[in-house]
RNA sequence: CGAGGUGUAGCGCAGUUUGGUAGCGCGCUUGGUUCGGGACCAAGAGGUCGUGGGUUCAAGUCCCGUCACCUCGACCA
């Protein structure tokens, strides 16, 4: 028995050997595949699928904020990238260029979109004349590519999935509100659709994205005590704006450039539930981001009436509106209860003879194991059941990421080998040198700013007066 | 780009030291018995040993080159 879980590396004792688990999960689950092109991934259909679940329930939440959908072109003309100075220095060293095309040496080289601020202001630039005309709210749905040194399924690959949101406004405190409105929306998401608690706060000068003027991150602990990127929110005031010449007439009939913003989360959000819930048995998946909600087994299944009654008992939840299918193909029932533990399903429901003479089935949960016995005439329990899954998984993700903050005053070996596996809270005193020894020293980055003060504390390396009380963990 | 490692059946690997018929496990196909936690028996199918050159009667194995991928370091969603 068990022959193929040797892969699944026991991580109740974290050790150097998660990332390989996290990979070895994320193939055997049938997430992913390697591309043929290195960094590359093909997102195979139950990865997929999770990215549709993540999809609706973003989408369902822009809508609320008044996000409107769009797409532009994946190909940008060099030049446009060029035209904002810490935005070229921040990403020509990781684009893809396309030089040739229709068999000839193009006049002027493409780029393959890293991020698209910049094609998308050109054409707001276009479209934006009167005060009238703002704010625009788009959000397109993309694929972008970022020719990154090393990577790891969904965490960094070349080419990844994500939503970009550009925002433009006409005054900077309605931009800046629109950064933290989306920074809100994200973490929301992320607590009640992922089950994932995340600290936000600003990035320092040297996280922040290349080009902004402040960079708000949102940040995940993933079961390593090591930290994730989960998403960025950008204030970019109007370094775009003067840029790519975003003016519109104001009230007071003079021109002045916009201030604009930028959002996005990808398909790390996907490494980021495997990495944050995962256990020794596989992935286990928060019921709101499951593809599939609750899985049906049935139990012999060629005996007669087993296959009726497990199909009946699928439409019922399915006529409740629960994600639910039946698995039945050719296989033993243990090998489905594996496979599908492996697979994260939250909720898995047994159907056989014996249940099916009593009138019942066997329903097991993902989350903590428990099995019970279901009267047929009670499945409205099972959304109850969904529900109480998520909430119960983000307790248990709180409780694991709480347990790994600490506060210190200095950071000496505090992050030393896999003890140290910690997020750190410690005053700063805001210059670049410290930030850079500390990485330098610790291999920790500081993650985000907090909102603790940092009156009368001293910077925990070069013990100047503190300015910021800065989360510093490891990061992937 | 710096360091280390691996390329042999769909997947995971052995075989390389000491050159001599291409192997194992899983998976796959067929038939039968099974089915409440990764079933069993039997019979099968499946290989330009990453690639180019060299040495040799003979190369998966030795020599030289080359390519690809993986892991760890500097960047990022």
């Amino acid at each position: 028995m068990a022959k193929e879980q040797q892969f699944v590396k026991n991580i109740a004792d974290i050790n150097e050997d998660f990332p390989q688990w996290y990979t070895d999960v994320v193939i055997k689950t049938e997430l992913v595949d390697y591309g043929p092109v290195k960094g590359t991934m093909v997102i195979r259909p139950y990865g997929y699928a999770i990215w549709e679940t993540i999809q609706t329930e973003l989408n369902k939440r822009f809508k609320a904020l008044g996000v409107k959908n769009a797409y532009f072109p994946m190909l940008i003309p060099e030049s446009y990238l060029k035209r904002e100075a810490e935005h070229v220095e921040g990403f020509a060293p990781e684009v893809a260029l396309v030089t040739h095309a229709g068999g000839e040496k193009l006049a002027e080289n493409l780029v393959i979109r890293p991020t698209s601020e910049t094609i998308i202001c050109e054409m707001y630039s276009k479209w934006l004349q009167s005060y009238r005309d703002l704010p625009i709210i788009i959000n397109q749905w993309a694929n972008v590519m970022r020719w990154e040194k090393t990577t790891r399924p969904f965490l960094r690959t070349s080419e990844f999935l994500w939503q970009e949101g550009h925002t433009v406004h006409a005054t900077e405190d309605e931009a800046r509100a629109e950064a933290l409105a989306m920074l809100d929306c994200y973490e929301k998401f992320m607590n009640e659709v992922l089950a994932i608690p995340v600290f936000t706060g600003i990035k320092t000068e040297k996280e922040k994205f290349a080009g902004a003027v402040e960079t708000y991150g949102l940040e995940a602990m993933m079961l390593d005590g090591k930290s994730l990127q989960a998403g960025t929110s950008h204030y970019l005031g109007q370094n775009f704006a003067k840029a790519f010449d975003m003016q519109f007439l104001d009230k007071d009939n003079t021109h002045k450039y916009a201030y604009s913003t930028s959002w996005g989360v990808s398909t790390r959000m996907i490494g980021a539930v495997v990495m944050a819930h995962g256990d020794q048995r596989g992935l286990s998946l928060p019921p709101a981001v499951a593809p599939i909600q609750v899985i049906v087994i049935p139990v012999a299944q060629f005996k007669e009436g087993v296959m009726e009654n497990a199909q009946k008992l699928t439409e019922k939840l399915v006529g409740m509106g629960v994600r639910a299918e039946l698995d039945a193909r050719d296989a033993s029932p243990g090998w489905k209860f594996n496979e599908w533990e492996m697979k994260g399903c939250p909720v898995r429901i047994e159907i056989g003879p014996r249940d099916i003479e009593a009138g019942k089935c066997v329903v097991s949960r993902r989350d903590n194991f428990e099995k019970f016995d279901l009267p047929l005439n009670e499945l409205e329990k099972i959304p109850e059941l969904l529900s109480t899954i998520q909430k119960n998984m983000l307790e248990k993700s709180r409780k694991i990421r709480d347990g790994k903050v600490v506060s210190a005053k200095t950071l000496k070996g505090i992050f030393d080998g896999v003890e140290g596996r910690n997020f750190v809270k410690a005053p700063w005193c805001g210059c670049r040198e410290c930030e850079e020894k500390i990485k330098n020293d610790t291999a920790a980055s500081a993650r985000v700013i907090t909102k603790d003060n940092a009156e009368g504390e001293v910077c925990a390396v070069c013990g100047k007066k503190a300015k910021h009380i800065v989360l510093f963990a490891r990061a992937y």
